[in-house]
DNA sequence: TGAATGGTGATTGAATACAATTGCCGTCAC
DNA sequence: GTGACGGCAATTGTATTCAATCACCATTCA
């Protein structure tokens, strides 16, 4: 269910914000570094996974890694079947264009929704406490990749990326729109990180003036710049995509 | 994952389409269960669930009630919090508005792209062999629907829409589709069942235009229809709540 | 009297042990 | 030579047991 662990409302500790968090509970543990090296290629689709080799690899016992195994199932990562084991799913890229689409209608409502929140805010009076924490958050996500564009970093930019999707949307104040989106987030980062060393960099820049529109309450403008974003990273990654079948 | 047993591509056993299951494995069946217990409110939100209480109840251990929570937990029916346990989530009242929004996008484009593939299906000689099974178990299912609004079993009808709206998905082609409108549809059946006495039967003649649609291959209509169809059950359920506050 | 603190029961998290199912491989009959 | 049948290994599904954590409540001290 929770794809990130680190503390999204504590931003002070932002050094070893991934660095295998050592001492997270092992079942998050796995599935995250599972998540991992299925998203990074290092476990590709169609590689078998088997609870025992898992298990000892980590250093855990098989409970866990079912548990691990059943969420990464439910985010669409591994397929498994009764008796006959877990495989990694198949890149998703014959429905990313499906991805693509329904993320456009998600994201573009969830802009212009938070656009309205933030207007609400500052309507009536001082912004709500968890209104201020999220936008916070956001705004140390935006340093971040900044800084990790300037580095030249682009390995960062998947999780960044995710991460600044799902800010946005906790900002709507809609869990509906969140939990939704979180659930086609991992797939989206999946897709992103074939294709960061394309756009990654173009498609970060994007990011401050979507939260400028939402921040001045410019709901038709926050609709139109984050529909309009994702519309360019489908475009760029559809482009890449049949070059590379030539 | 799998919202439904049952054998959906074997029409034939109609019969015992829905008494428990008695035979499936102990973890699909408690889930199963427990989900159904909540859509119908024999678990009002709210309510504590602990996994030895299920077990003794299920007769089973503790392992597999523990999996099938963690399932209705990325179904968004309960929430858990390490060594807290688990509750039944809140009714999602509040963010019923985008969940339809969520929906009706979805099952647009859903529709849409059923009409294109049942053109392209009769346009290029035979049908494929996987399109005429979908093709026939929504047959199925719109038979059963119409049986069930004639002898005035209501209670039916949830089950029967998401297997319908579902039906559509397989239609689409669209693995992608599917899978996201699978996420939401244990929601929506949840919401549809505190509002089937309303519009329950209204809703369910609406369908067969919709198929009618599909089949002739005319996607604008097709897509029109479902978009009407939705934002009518969205309407319908708003009305009723904001009637039901006062 | 109020708040901090310690203990205790309940509940989940994880590990180990056992049962059930599957797929494969060798063998054997035809 | 080919097909089917039977046994075996591998793997998952389930049960049982133990450890870790938390919430509640009584107690105690300022």
């Amino acid at each position: 269910m929770e794809p990130f662990r680190g503390q999204p409302l504590q931003p002070e500790n932002h050094t070893k914000q991934r660095s295998a968090d050592e001492d997270a509970p092992p079942k998050q543990r796995v599935q995250d570094e599972i998540r991992r090296d299925i998203i990074f290629g290092a476990l590709p689709p169609g590689t078998r996974v088997t609870e025992t080799a898992l298990a000892t690899k980590y250093g855990i016992s098989r409970v866990p890694v079912r548990e691990a195994l059943r969420a990464l199932e439910a985010e669409g990562f591994v397929e498994s079947k009764p008796y006959a084991g877990s495989t990694v799913s198949k890149i998703p890229v014959d429905d990313a264009e499906d991805l693509f689409f329904v993320r456009e209608a998600l994201e573009s409502a969830t802009a212009r929704r938070a656009a309205h929140r933030a207007a609400a805010q500052f309507g009536s009076g001082a912004p709500s406490v968890e209104w201020w924490q999220a936008r916070k958050v956001l705004a140390g996500v935006l340093d971040e990749g900044d800084a990790a564009v300037a580095q030249n970093r682009l390995e960062l930019l998947p999780e960044l990326n995710i991460r600044f999707h799902l800010g946005v949307a906790e900002l709507s104040g809609s869990a509906s729109l969140t939990a939704l989106l979180r659930q086609i987030a991992g797939k989206i980062e999946w897709l992103y990180a074939t294709d960061v060393d394309n756009r990654g960099k173009e498609s970060w820049s994007e990011h401050r003036s979507i939260i400028a529109a939402i921040d001045s309450g410019n709901f038709a403008d926050a609709e139109k710049l984050m529909a309009n974003h994702v519309h360019q990273s489908k475009e760029g990654y559809l482009d890449r995509f049949s070059a590379e079948e030539a």
